[in-house]
RNA sequence: GUCCGGUUAGCUCAGCUGGUAGAGCGCCACAUUGACAUUGUGGAGGUCACAAGUUCAAGUCUUGUACCGGACACCA
């Protein structure tokens, strides 16, 4: 190409993304398009997504990138195609989450958060996060996301206490929710209960030991609990122990000395589980607490809130149920109570999903959502279609769930939080939901009514997250974007926030809170391993940005990348990103030297027009629908081809030899076609690689495009 | 235990409603300083886990087997 020519200086080198993707952010979010009451043109039709609010407790992951880059592809998408695109972005306070990391931080510097002020740790927790809070936002402004700034929210901004305290009273007014003393998940080092979903379940080959109990043998593989058991139960129709009799008292020798122990007859006794015969422990099983409920028995702790023995235990007061274990079968086993031990006893026990540590089921006062009649109705909306999954299989996991759901504590002994507006009663434990903070006196029994100094499952105010955004009930923006069009989250979170929210969402509004859910999978290193901390094996989208610039991650997280699959990120998929980012870069140098002496009036002659229909339309159109049925995998390397395949590698250079023609005519029209691949490309390309498709917009001479900015300009095919 | 997946090129994965397989990376050969800190052309490499079935035709639908994984729930 000859020196004269005046093409833009830009593209005599290579694409640069560093150079240019900050001031192109600027440009969008000066432009105020991310609002869409600012945007050109007549649009009736709403496009909305509420954003996952990222937890505001550290740096922005490889998932998250992938959350922001599909949900932009959307918007942008959706934006170009005349919708009043709106994107709710926000910020997580994440509760119980949020305490863990600090708690952590607090440890490096030799402090602890027990003995503290509540208030003081709770300010601290706060100036925390807001600080990572707008890291994190300017991080997501690196990704490209082209969200509404102006509607920003934060989890524990007053809209959205006020939201939630509304629907805790609402609750209590329809007996959806109670105060209950009954099994939780405690983890004995954060001091808090935990929902069944915070738990995991950790295989384990313990012991299993067999114990002489009177006239039975036990089989229990936690002797530490078995102190205060005076009830032996076994199956009614077990044969084996038909001479005794339900509610039948028998003495006999046990860890301190002689007791008295009651028979009960529960179908719980399982005949094949070891002798068929067991003691039950109330106060620190589910199972047996269900049982002890059936018949009205005593409960007794055992074990308090650290994890040790209470005086009940005797000699063994004060030690940890691990360090009492074989003690207890030692002493047992020296009163010859000893019968056998199984070593090889597999079985698993729940774990506090952050540090590991073994839950230990506590009987305690907590609220309670009855769920089954807010699942029914989810469940309703989910088999009428008003809320479709993009994965079938999404909508089975989701509906075995819902039918199988118990109720929710909600209750968590966390400063970091939305502090529950409730009271409850010193003297008989009442509890009553208390929003103008006016009750003092127990309406059952005279007692003082104290603040409950629980706060919320960070996961019940989430759950109300579309209704508080949007501004329920009177907010203009509820009345305009709510239902919402797509919910895209992590297929993680089906259950903690998924659920939630079409349950809330419909018990407030009875309309379901978004009309469509994709459910994107995890984000794994190159070799498939889930990213960790501890495995060293994190990648931060910067690190990747910093490499190969943002577009590029955006197509690596994209292409390939099937809906709900989990995907492994490798570095140098991203890199071939990088360089198609630059092949683009280099189309356009072409074109824009080809075309520089372009005549205004130039047109296409019937062989060009007629290669716009076979080929750009043919796959504008092949791109749009699959736009349209979510496969943005399919679309982005659909994309991709399309350019570098068609574009450059055959269209340009059968061009070449066209554009030296002595026919003027054949030059001219060869000279509009390129014109025309070059915006049509980069509008096709924009919402997967925003960034060098408006860097390279904005250099286009003034007759080549509609609108001064790319990002609002009509998608080639309605 | 209940429920979901997965098994396709050396590696990581696509392949939507059935018509004898694709991408990126890697590998080999050739060409080229041309819009392209390269790119282009060509190539090697796959009985699509296994078995049976439906069909004119099956990675693609059905059933079963094997191995791998995930979620949920329980355990004395």
């Amino acid at each position: 190409m000859n020196e004269q020519n005046n093409i833009p200086e830009l593209f005599l080198k290579p694409y640069d993304p560093a150079e240019h993707e900050k001031n192109i952010y600027k440009i969008w979010e000066d432009s105020g398009y991310f609002n869409p009451d600012n945007l050109p043109g007549e649009r009736d039709e709403a496009f909305t997504i509420v954003m996952p609010p990222p937890n505001a407790n550290g740096s922005l992951h490889a998932g998250h990138g992938l959350v922001f880059t599909i949900e932009d592809t959307m918007m942008r998408f959706e934006r170009m195609r005349g919708k009043k695109a709106l994107w709710l972005p926000g910020a997580d306070h994440a509760g119980f989450e949020t305490q863990v990391v600090y708690e952590k931080k607090l440890q490096k510097e030799g402090r602890s958060r027990f003995g503290m002020d509540p208030k003081d740790l709770y300010n601290e927790i706060m100036d925390f996060t807001m600080t990572n809070k707008t890291f994190m936002e300017n991080q997501i402004r690196e990704l490209g996301a082209s969200c509404d700034w102006s509607r920003s929210l934060f989890t524990l901004d007053d809209r959205v206490i006020k939201t939630v305290y509304d629907t805790f009273k609402k609750l209590e007014e329809d007996e959806l929710l109670y105060r209950g003393a009954r099994i939780v998940n405690w983890c004995p080092k954060h001091q808090t209960s935990l929902s069944n979903l915070e738990t995991e379940h950790d295989e384990r080959t313990s012991k299993f030991y067999y114990f002489q109990y009177g006239p039975f043998v036990i089989g229990t593989a936690r002797p530490e609990t078995k102190f205060g058991d005076k009830y032996v139960v076994m199956h009614p129709e077990d044969e084996r122990y038909a001479e005794y009799k339900h509610g039948q008292e028998i003495e006999l020798e046990w860890i301190n000395g002689p007791i008295t122990a009651t028979v009960i007859k529960d179908e719980a006794g399982d005949p094949e589980m070891g002798s068929g015969v067991m003691t039950i422990t109330p106060w620190h099983s589910g199972v047996d607490f269900d049982i002890a409920k059936r018949h009205d028995l005593d409960y007794e702790q055992i074990i308090d809130w650290r994890g040790k023995l209470l005086p009940i235990a005797d000699e063994f007061e004060g030690m940890t149920i691990k360090d009492a274990r074989e003690k207890i079968v030692e002493k047992l086993d020296e009163k010859g109570l000893l019968v056998k031990i199984d070593e090889e006893y597999k079985n698993s026990v729940p774990c506090c999903y952050k540090c590991s540590r073994e839950i230990e089921p506590q009987i305690r006062e907590q609220w309670f959502v009855k769920t089954k009649p807010l699942a029914e109705k989810a469940l309703e909306a989910v088999v009428n279609k008003e809320v479709t999954f993009v994965n079938e299989r999404d909508e089975r996991v989701f509906k075995h769930w819902m039918e199988n759901i118990e109720d929710w504590n909600i209750s968590r002994q966390v400063v970091w939080g939305i502090p529950i507006p409730a009271k409850v009663c010193s003297e008989c434990g009442h509890g009553q939901v208390d929003l103008e903070d006016t009750i003092t006196t127990c309406e059952k029994c005279e007692g003082k009514m104290e603040q409950d100094p629980d706060t919320f499952d960070t996961w019940f105010s989430s759950g109300q997250w579309p209704l508080a955004t949007t501004g329920y009930p009177d907010g203009d923006d509820f009345k305009d974007y709510y239902p919402t069009s797509t919910m895209e989250t992590g297929k993680d979170i089906i259950f903690f926030w998924v659920a939630r929210m079409i349950m809330l969402g419909l018990y407030r509004t009875g309309e379901v809170p978004f009309k469509k859910v994709y459910l994107h999978g995890m984000v794994r290193d190159k070799k498939g391993l889930k990213m960790s901390k501890s495995k060293g094996n994190v990648t931060a989208p910067s690190e990747i940005q910093e490499r190969f610039g943002t577009d590029a991650l955006r197509m690596g997280l994209l292409v390939n990348n099937a809906p709900g699959n989990d995907m492994n990120l490798d570095p140098d998929k991203i890199n071939a990103y990088k360089k198609f980012a630059n092949k683009i870069w280099n189309i356009t140098r072409f074109t824009l030297d080809a075309t520089s002496d372009m005549d205004e009036d130039a047109t296409l002659n019937d062989e060009d027009a007629q290669n716009i229909q076979e080929h750009l339309i043919a796959h504008v159109t092949e791109i749009t629908k699959q736009m349209n049925d979510d496969r943005f995998d399919m679309a982005a390397e659909n994309v991709y081809h399309f350019v570098w395949d068609y574009f450059a590698s055959t269209l340009i250079e059968e061009s070449k030899p066209l554009l030296a023609s002595e026919d003027a005519g054949v030059r001219a029209s060869r000279q509009r076609l390129l014109t025309e691949y070059l915006t049509t490309s980069l509008k096709v390309l924009h919402p997967f690689m925003p960034f060098v498709t408006e860097t390279i917009w904005q250099e286009l001479p003034k007759e080549m495009k509609g609108q001064d900015i790319l990002m609002v300009e009509s998608w080639p095919i309605v």
